[in-house]
Parts: structure tokens; C-alpha cells; sequence
DNA sequence: CACGCGATGGATATAACATAGCATGCGGCG
DNA sequence: CGCCGCATGCTATGTTATATCCATCGCGTG
């Protein structure tokens, strides 16, 4: 069995209960800010719901678009400033190659994080590969380099799409 | 010795004569083209030329503006249309995470590559590391997911501003 | 030459992404 | 109460990128 928001390449599909992946996220993100000692405000926590709707990468404007549900339409710095609280607390991450912002299955350990996202169906799949890390810290030692962020996003075709193209 | 644009992890720092990086850049460029049966034009070698300015990623309003020094300013299509050919040609690389273009030291060659970023004077080297490359085939292969492009970015200090902060 | 054709790039406009700076409300605490 | 810090809202603006249309140029062919 595969729990609902395992790590590593384990692509989803579209047949999942998916509303456990949102629940769990959410459960998760309460209890790391509770042990931070940061409020998960009904904001930030619709924000984050947002971005777990899928296992996809969204746009912070689709955010935007989804917050402003009522007359007055949300503003830009609302949910820019929800995201950025949100990566900062590793309850999400950033994917610049896609200028979009993915749920962090394991917001609970300060991890390495490589990811793998399908030009198919766009889903994104996190990954902690300690060989990946191995080979980058060993590069950069060797040219003297002190890293700081490391950014590894494969783009490519998940398995799913590869059957059924 | 060193020749001017010589790949890995070497930085360049101040000390260099940059000019022989340019001429070097632009007489590559001008082989890989002639090969390809594609034509670098005055407007296409120019925007080349300000990605090399220096070792650094550069931005594409920057070089619009560098473009527009007479009466009427460049306009953006301008700019993207010759990074896109550039790019297309492996002649420069686009570096996701700053939204940013860098001059690739080896357009001859269909080559793999990673970027160490280095946050305090913004030089970028690139690197083709094999142990890197194979590490992220490995994994891609696990997952069952077929890669296209791959992007790592890797930032923090180089051994220059390391040792002069 | 006249014509058509593909490549190039100029012009206008707009879309998409992101931040600065300031005002307001609210809860905790001395 | 008076003050502070935080979260959120607002206006405005800055930055990055693309869509669409059209003028031009070089070139091969009828």
C-alpha cells in the first residue's frame, strides 16, 4: 500500500482519493506550525489547500483568482505573501522552472527536494534522492563552492503518460 | 594555464582579460551557425556579445535597453526573439531561477548542464559533471519517468568570495 | 524583371508574474 | 489604557514575457 502523499517518484494519476491528500497536508502544516510556534491563519490555510487541489504546480494567480471568490477580488500581495510564509515554513516549494508553487509532502523534515514533473499531465513528484545530493555536494566541494540553494527540476514524461499517450 | 572560457567549476573573478572571452564566444558561435546552416546576424551577434559582457546572467530588459541605445528603444519581442535563437542553438542558456541568460562555453558540443550560482558577485559557472548527469538518470529510470530537460541550478558562494568577503 | 516565398525583425498591445509602501484591525502585554 | 507586533488589505508600480500584425530583405524561379 501507498499512503496518499508518499514521497518519491510515485506519480498519482487520476485515480486517487484525493481529498486524503488535502486533509493530511493540512493536518501536517498545523502541526509544524504549532511546533514552530506561527499561526496557520484561515488564509494561509485556504492558500495552502489551494495549491494541494492537485498533484500539479500552481500559478500564483490561479491562487488569486480561486481567494477572490466574492465581489472584492483579492489582491496580489495577499497571496504572495501567504506563499512566501508557506515556503519559508517548507509547507510548500517553489518550482521556477514553472513559476509555480507545489505542496511539500513531508513539511516536517528539513529536506533535500528534486523533482520530477510530467509535461503530460503536469503532475509533480518530490523526491529526496540521496545519490542526486551525493553527486552535486561532491561537485561543488571540488570547486570550492559553498551551497546554499539547490534547485534540480526534471522535466520529462511520467510513467502514466508514457502508456497511455 | 586557463583558456578564457574554459568549462567547470573555475571563476573567474576580476582578473581576467574579458575581451578574449567575447571574441572566443562569437568566433564559436559563428562556427556552430555556419555548421547548422543558420544565419547569426548583426542583431543576433549583438545580443551574444552583451550575454558575454561578463560571466554573469543577464538579464533580457537589460540587454533591450543596451539594444535601444538610439532614438527609438528596442522592444521586447526584439530581445526574446534573438535569446530564443541563441538559445535554440545552444549558443546561451536560460537560467530559470533568475530569469536570466548566460553564454554557454561550449555550443559545439550537445552537452549536459549544471549552474553554480554564486550569490555574492553573481558570476555563473557551468559545469558538465557526469556523476551529476548519472545520478539523475538513475533516479528518473527507478521512477519509470522518461526525462527531457533537466535543470540544475546550484546556488550559494564561490571560492573567490569565500575568501574575500 | 516580376513574382512568390521564407526569414528577419519592427510596432503595438497586452498578458503574466511579482514587489513596494502605507493603512487598518486585532490580540497580547506592561 | 497605551503600546507593540503581526496579519491582512489597498493602491500603485515594477518586471518579465508573449500575441499579433506587418514591413522589409534576400533569393530563387518563371
Amino acid at each position: 500500500m501507498v499512503s496518499p502523499s508518499s514521497i518519491g517518484p510515485a506519480f498519482h494519476g487520476s485515480g486517487h482519493a484525493h481529498g486524503a491528500c488535502i486533509d493530511d497536508a493540512l493536518a501536517r502544516a498545523e502541526e509544524v506550525c504549532r511546533r514552530s510556534g506561527v499561526r496557520l491563519t484561515p488564509l494561509r490555510r485556504r492558500v495552502l489547500a489551494l495549491v494541494w487541489r492537485g498533484h500539479r504546480a500552481v500559478k500564483a494567480y490561479d491562487i488569486l483568482a480561486a481567494l477572490g471568490g466574492g465581489r472584492g477580488a483579492a489582491k496580489p500581495p495577499t497571496a504572495y505573501r501567504a506563499l512566501d510564509f508557506l515556503i519559508a515554513h517548507g509547507l510548500i516549494h517553489r518550482i521556477d522552472s514553472l513559476n509555480a508553487f507545489v505542496g511539500c509532502p513531508r513539511p516536517e523534515r528539513g529536506h533535500n527536494a528534486q523533482f520530477l514533473i510530467c509535461g503530460g499531465c503536469g503532475e509533480v513528484s518530490e523526491m529526496d534522492a540521496a545519490g542526486i545530493e551525493r553527486a552535486i555536494a561532491d561537485r561543488a566541494a571540488d570547486a570550492g563552492f559553498a551551497l546554499s540553494r539547490k534547485i534540480v527540476e526534471l522535466h520529462g514524461t511520467c510513467p502514466q503518460c508514457m502508456a497511455s499517450p
